[in-house]
DNA sequence: CTGAAAGCGCTTACAG
DNA sequence: CTGAAAGCGCTTACAG
């Protein structure tokens, strides 16, 4: 294939030169540019990335790691990052842990990521210790989004869990519900952690400002999973009484809910009001009730947050979005505070008052 | 950083004796090998995949394209390719056209896939005939997946569109609808060209068989999407008399039909039947009657087909698979027959005989 | 089974 | 603004 020497020498510069005008360095003269280009895609010349990686000491590569790519929320955070990545000259490089332990310990502990790799978004993945020294030891800039953990120097963009499970059930609570059942995250998941601790947080925040003790046996865990909600309904009916209302942790165990209610004979919301956390793209078309978070959004800004340092060019400024303390060279063991990006109530039909009123 | 100098030194052997030890080679004794995976371990050496790959020629990569990652079908075919190709060693660089046309110029058009990947898999991407020059002059292995136009020398696995839509409109009729309408893909859209061609190919086929003459006012074009099946939905409804049953060239747009008919105040099943192809993991939340097809297997069967040739370990074969026509070494320009794989019809509550019965 | 040496195709100081 | 030369960190014949 043709390389550098061959487009230096049919445009009569040195490949130092050649190297310089396909890149766009300022230092390079208008004629000898317009040399290069006409050279160049004339021969059809593409610059090898193994060899202008190992030359520059950069792989204009980013790590992006999600739980499981076809949960909603992942897939829409991935297509966000990849726009914006390659629109800024970035590959992405797809992670997918999909709760495998062996992948997990490849990507998070080993040095793979070291030279392959500029920067890390992780997405939802919560660490442990030794996985943060290791992370750290990469010496590496990364973002985390929605994660429970903080890697130092890290980055954070996410939503307040706590209180968008406070308004979900408030919003339950003002219709006037009091027995309200909550589905959470799998306890002996410990990827999903945090998110499901803090959704469970707002939700019992939420009951013991209306003056409600939280019932335990009003809340099941499960998985993250339309399997895993509809499983945790299934077992809350199998309880005995039903609540009127469930507050799901996210849209996906929110409709496998509404299947088990539906199986059970139970409808929606006339018997039970149903309402989750995500505003899932299917959410409308079931007439889910939810707690939008934007997705897209936080995709867009970690990317931002996380090239914006490495000096690609961007297009719009996101100043509004940070809190004040970035946006300097702040050292690196400062700790970040979270970009906290806005919820909002969405009311469909799967949530009305309890059938005594 | 430690690089394979260090590792040498400390273990006492050249570098091309680490490098071969550390890729298991089977030409280093034991007892080196010993000694060298020590050093490497002691030291923490990870080898640089620039190095590597320009010294060795490949990239150890497979660049997969999908049209949106966000939709079932894709993401879930990309899962199943992640798995497989990570666990064979292999990154996975993901290119999410999103019907942007500058995104799909750069990754099918031009060079720059050249020395960035050793193969590609192209997940339901009709090609213009440009990006098949372009991606043939590439001469990189590649395996196309569902999609309409074949690339000379890339396998294809993926379904019968035909079959599966004669299948899906068969229930239907054997239910006793006559009035059958079809929600099929955007004409404008070139990209989804051949799948929706063929589905109502199969609708087609279905109702002449039956001995009923296709009814165009009955055939609404629009986008594979939840969005697209809506707005579809309500332009048939728009028409006039609406059908006693639709059939959707995917789950997504026959979701996006469901909501239209309840805003319509049409009930499903009662007033209008429904099914789609897919069974997207909440067709059965939704209780949506289908056409299953194995999204999965199809990403699992596209990666070995892909890595198999590249001398890479792979765990189980897969011969039931494969037409008898493969497994040599296949000339290139040998036109190679699709890999089809099974759909199966899955009938759920949105399908049932219509009212006049 | 192992090593010395060339080479993969770029980029980067350095000098001019 | 441009070029000569070194160097990035590996792998691969080649020779032994």
């Amino acid at each position: 294939m043709t390389k550098i020497d061959d487009v230096a020498r049919l445009a009569g510069v040195s490949t130092a030169t050649v190297s310089r005008a396909l890149r766009g360095l300022p230092t390079v003269s208008a004629a000898t540019r317009r040399r290069v280009l006409a050279a160049a895609e004339q021969l059809e010349y593409a610059v090898s990335p193994s060899a202008s990686r190992l030359a520059g000491g950069k792989t204009s590569t980013v790590a992006v790691v999600v739980p499981r790519i076809t949960r909603w929320f992942f897939g829409t955070v991935v297509e966000a990052v990849e726009e914006f990545l390659h629109e800024s000259g970035y590959d992405l490089l797809l992670y997918n842990l999909g709760g495998r332990e062996q992948t997990r310990q490849r990507v998070l502990r080993t040095g793979s990521l070291h030279k392959r790799v500029d920067a890390v978004i992780l997405v939802a993945t919560p660490l442990r210790p030794p996985e943060v020294t290791a992370l750290t030891a990469l010496d590496l800039p990364g973002v985390t989004i929605s994660s429970g953990t903080d890697v130092p120097g890290w980055p954070c963009v996410r939503i307040d869990d706590v209180a968008a499970a406070r308004t979900a059930t408030r919003h339950l609570l003002d219709l006037g519900h009091t027995r309200i059942a909550h589905i959470s995250g799998d306890p002996d998941d410990e990827l999903a952690f945090t998110t499901h601790l803090d959704r469970r947080r707002g939700y019992q925040a939420a009951l013991r400002a209306a003056g409600i003790r939280p019932d335990p046996s009003l809340d099941v865990e499960s998985q993250f999973t339309i399997d895993g909600g509809n499983r945790a309904a299934a077992e809350l009916l199998a309880r005995g009484e039903p609540p009127t209302a469930i507050f799901a942790a996210c849209d996906e165990m929110a409709m496998g809910a509404m299947t088990a209610l539906r199986d059970a004979g139970l409808r929606v919301p006339q018997d039970v009001s149903v309402i989750g956390i995500d505003d899932h793209d299917l959410a409308k078309v079931l007439g889910l009730s939810t707690i939008a978070q934007p997705a897209t959004e936080q995709g867009l800004l970690a990317a931002r947050i996380l090239l914006d340092p490495l000096g690609v060019r961007t297009a719009e400024p996101y100043a509004g979005h940070l809190p004040a303390q970035r946006g300097g060279d702040a050292p690196g063991d400062t700790p970040m505070p979270p970009v906290i990006l806005p919820t909002r109530l969405v009311v469909r039909e799967s949530t009305a008052p309890p059938r005594a009123h």
